[in-house]
DNA sequence: AGACATAGCGAGTGATCACTCGCTATGTTG
DNA sequence: CAACATAGCGAGTGATCACTCGCTATGTCT
């Protein structure tokens, strides 16, 4: 009655890892870090908790591999966005890269960084991944046509303060929302940035 | 052989409870929201676990009273600082604000608001005391003197902006501290604000 | 087809969780 | 001092944690 797919190894093996660490990563964004449990993503990717551990050795290696498709997702959005617009309007760079950071998967990146805080296990193998987060965005933001006006030094601080800002915004959300100022926000921030001096 | 101290039943309540807020405070900020157990809070306290239930219904009453104790700590410190500055300069502004989000005690702050995205329960006693927190920084903001020199909508969004742009940047420096680079971010973010064009 | 390797399963295992309960210690009230 | 109320203790309790293990299911190799 139900047909057989005839899979070779190797495909069933991709198959269960790609479920694996997408599960892991719905789950950091849904339930969090803590409850990000080995039961709880084999629940989400549709297999049992002891097949989860052929695969990883342990919790954390799923963790690792899940945090890295998070970065590796957020850089190809992004820069797939940046991608699709005509002109470099700082305005249309904040948006773009406020959809990131309030992006859901952009949580699951958040629920790491705070864990790692308070649990050096994480932290060791999350530091080269923030490492290569950091770059890319520097790498990013110099590779813009605004680039080209303004010193280096100060391009970096401008695009890690937009970024941070983002971020610190992103987090602030989940108890206390302003929806209806964010546009507004972005407006002034740019026209700030644009040298309309403000006093 | 040692002293009675002979204390009230009103000061050995007052001083239990205490220590079990200063505990959760403390403990929040080392070792995160997920291992600050009611028996790691009463370790931290010199208390019975069963004792701590004494004063507090459930851990997430303790957590209530460790949130709005930091919330209360981190406005009186800010404020006692911005009293201490002779002036007004808006570079010493920032790094009394950078000092306030960097503060051991911050740490747990950032601890409760991410709980809180995956933790209906938290989420609903943090709201109140989020939307305090979010008052009382506009309200300081509106009461610098910068205040008289722009409309009260471009001051809020300067004030909460370098806000979150020093809580992003907070948070990301738990994986990826960059120090040496702090103080010429802080200089060059303040020539952007005074007016100076960059582009 | 038969021998072998890998994939997947689910019932353990010891540790830890929030919380309870019967008890003792200390302070209060008359 | 006696009767009582509150403070504090620590051994439970059932649930859940990461992880293991003996087993079956499926694919591979000759």
């Amino acid at each position: 009655m139900t047909e057989t797919p005839r899979r070779t190894q190797a495909q069933r093996r991709e198959g269960t890892i790609a479920a694996v660490v997408d599960a892991a990563v719905e789950a950091l964004g849904e339930v969090g870090y803590a409850r990000s449990t080995t039961a709880e993503i084999a629940r989400r990717a549709g297999i049992s908790q002891g097949g989860l551990f052929r695969h990883f050795e342990s919790r954390l290696d799923v963790i690792l591999a899940a945090a890295d498709r998070v970065r590796a997702r957020q850089f190809d959005e992004f820069r797939l966005g940046l991608a699709s617009l005509e002109t470099f309007d700082l305005g249309d760079v904040v948006r773009l890269l406020r959809r990131a950071t309030r992006a859901p998967i952009n949580a699951a990146w958040y629920e790491l960084i705070v864990a790692a805080r308070t649990d050096a296990d994480l932290r060791a193998i999350l530091e080269p991944l923030a490492q290569r987060y950091h770059r890319e965005i520097i790498d990013i933001g110099r590779t813009l046509p605004i680039a080209e006006h303004l010193p280096v030094t100060e391009l970096d601080t401008i695009v890690l303060g937009i970024v941070h800002m983002l971020d610190g915004e992103a987090l602030m959300a989940t108890v206390h929302a302003h929806p209806e100022q964010e546009d507004v926000r972005v407006e002034q921030l740019v026209r700030i940035l644009s040298g309309q001096p403000l006093f």
